[in-house]
DNA sequence: CTGAAAGCGCTTACAG
DNA sequence: CTGAAAGCGCTTACAG
């Protein structure tokens, strides 16, 4: 409809696009026109054709809890320098489970989904989609690639700190135990005791507490796990945190996420209890809530710009030919079943992403 | 694509759309074709024809700082509920101002924009655009809907309680001050004291903080305004938190967003000041940081859930005509001028939500 | 180097 | 009630 300047739509489109040859008097006038009509291409049309949306979406349980907010901000702005646009996919803020996420990625709504939240569908479910999706911190299936911290190494920092600082008992206060064995292939033997299986099937977060609970263990400190229900229902983790020290009078360490942990400051500091001489407290995530929470909170830190990075780069690995934003359009060569390639680098399909420990005020 | 079970692909379609009419016999039949090549129809083909990608966009600084993940979950919830996806589009998280968000729009990647981050183009951009826009905390320009908080009432219920407390010296903490005349009608004075003009013209937040001095002064207590650096700066809040104690000793109150009186709450724990008998701290939003805080805040908040809901009738106002969701679909009789109907109702174009004072731990 | 043609996958009038 | 046709606005081979 761009036939102003007595050109055809074709040398309109070539100029829009930077591609073939034109010449320069044709460039000029064409562009002339553009700008007396000030046109504006619909982009609707070129998604029909190029059967891309640049849309990524991110799922998430919700975007109010600061570790969602904070992983979703980077994840954002780092596919945004690939041109890639956020949609964001909750799955407790929008009465709808991820199905009709991974609908609207199969409809071609979506060129790709980041799933970082709670499923209870099984990994034949996510290989069976064909289109691309990166997994965050979870196991989605074979051939689905997966990003996020290095949770052992967390539970490691945890317990090598608070065995060194000389706590007695330790509380930890996380989700519904019982999601950890959804996808994972991990043996709880009989005494609530659990052994980490298989390295490659394990729903990574349980890492951490496993490892956390075996180094204790080892070492002869008293461990609990409370349950503070799902990630998404924030106030619980206050309810959970104040029956704590109800039931575990002699409790000395509190380890939980950074929201859990700023609840432990605010209950200790109701009942007078000094932290970190009586009671240490360690946050895990490292979000701005940990530099707010009454105190400046000791974290386990997740890295965020690395895990992002990685979350973007294996997306757009996944997507694949096509450049977006670059006007080196290679044609259509995408595929969708590129988002398995097998092995092609040393990790495989997991990226790892270490983590390290910030001392605040909050342990010894 | 879809002529397998011996139909034309309009029969699909009507199928499909629950549309038009068609016999039992062959919707059976199609329906059962359509579950067998598992059929999933191309939204991006709909979305071209229909004009519409039922994508809103909602630009905020970033999705980190507590009251804006909290709008952003509130909003999507409720756009979701009329069968609309968010996209996320953060000013500092994406190296992208609003323009580029604006752009898409206009390329029709989007159906409709939430502007809640600050702006420096004049109302002559907004209103030019031509597309469906809702403003949020802001004055966009004439025939441009707003939604937001009563700030007045907010800035009246804080001075009110801090006078009859008997406070003495009240210090707020806020964002960079010059923001407030960018789209203001309003007429500041010498003594860096203001005054609100025009009822319809003003940048809406400002008068949160303007009620506030002039109430406070009219009662003789004193007010200073300490700037913080942008809203995107969550460390900023803390440097200026941390000035405000050595800049004024005998200050007895402050006054600052969830985020500001966190690090207020914070500083005084660690100079031992006592709250709230030597401090007060009143917080401005009320979202899950202000129960997490250290110590309960005391929070006039702001009604997130009517907010939303505002914001999500007047977007679907804005964008008008076919239902996306519902089987009704009552033809392309969309129109992208109806963004601007003028006065339809009590209120004209701005919506004002009521705020309210939820007493915690940290006033008298 | 430029223009007329076919096609992206759907939807909706419009004839049979 | 069902099928062949035109069109949504662009892009890219393919002839001139």
């Amino acid at each position: 409809m761009a036939k102003r300047a007595g050109v055809s739509l074709s040398t309109v489109s070539l100029v829009v696009n930077g591609a073939g040859y034109v010449s320069d008097q044709m460039h000029d006038r064409v562009e002339e026109a553009m700008r007396d009509l000030d046109y504006i291409p619909n982009e609707l049309a070129r998604n029909l054709y190029r059967d891309r949306t640049n849309i990524v979406g991110i799922i998430v349980p919700t975007i109010r809890h600061p570790f969602f907010s904070t992983l979703t901000a980077v994840v954002q702005h780092e596919l945004a320098r690939h041109g890639l646009r956020t949609l964001l996919c909750s799955t407790a803020d929008a009465d709808a489970g991820e199905a009709q996420y991974v609908d609207m990625l199969r409809r071609h709504m979506m060129d790709g989904i980041v799933m970082a939240a709670h499923t209870s569908h099984a990994p034949d479910y996510w290989t069976s989609i064909g289109r691309p999706i990166v997994a965050f911190d979870r196991y989605l299936g074979a051939g689905i690639p997966s990003v996020g911290s290095d949770h052992e190494e967390g539970g490691r920092l945890v317990a090598h700190h608070l065995i060194r600082s000389g706590a007695r008992h330790v509380v930890a206060i996380g989700g519904p135990r019982n999601q950890f064995h959804d996808l994972a292939a991990v043996t709880p033997t009989t005494a609530g005791d659990a052994v980490v299986s298989d390295d490659n099937t394990t729903f990574p977060t349980v890492r951490y507490h496993m490892t956390l609970e075996h180094e204790l263990h080892r070492n002869g400190v008293r461990f609990d796990y409370v349950e503070a229900g799902e990630v998404y229902d924030l106030a619980g983790y206050a309810h959970a945190v104040e029956g704590v020290f109800g039931r575990f009078p002699d409790v000395d360490a509190m380890v939980s996420s950074d929201l859990g942990a700023a609840y432990c400051v605010q209950e200790a500091l109701r009942r007078r209890i000094a932290i970190p001489r009586r009671l240490q407290v360690i946050a895990y995530d490292g979000t701005f809530l940990a530099d707010a929470a009454g105190m400046k909170l000791t974290v386990v830190q997740q890295d965020f710009a690395t895990l992002a990075s990685h979350v973007a780069r294996r997306m757009i690995r996944a997507i694949g030919g096509n450049a977006p934003c670059s006007g080196t359009s290679g044609g259509p060569e995408s595929d969708p079943s590129s988002a398995d390639v097998p092995g092609d680098e040393p990790q495989g399909l997991t990226d790892l992403v270490p983590m390290r420990m910030v001392r605040g005020e909050t342990t010894r």
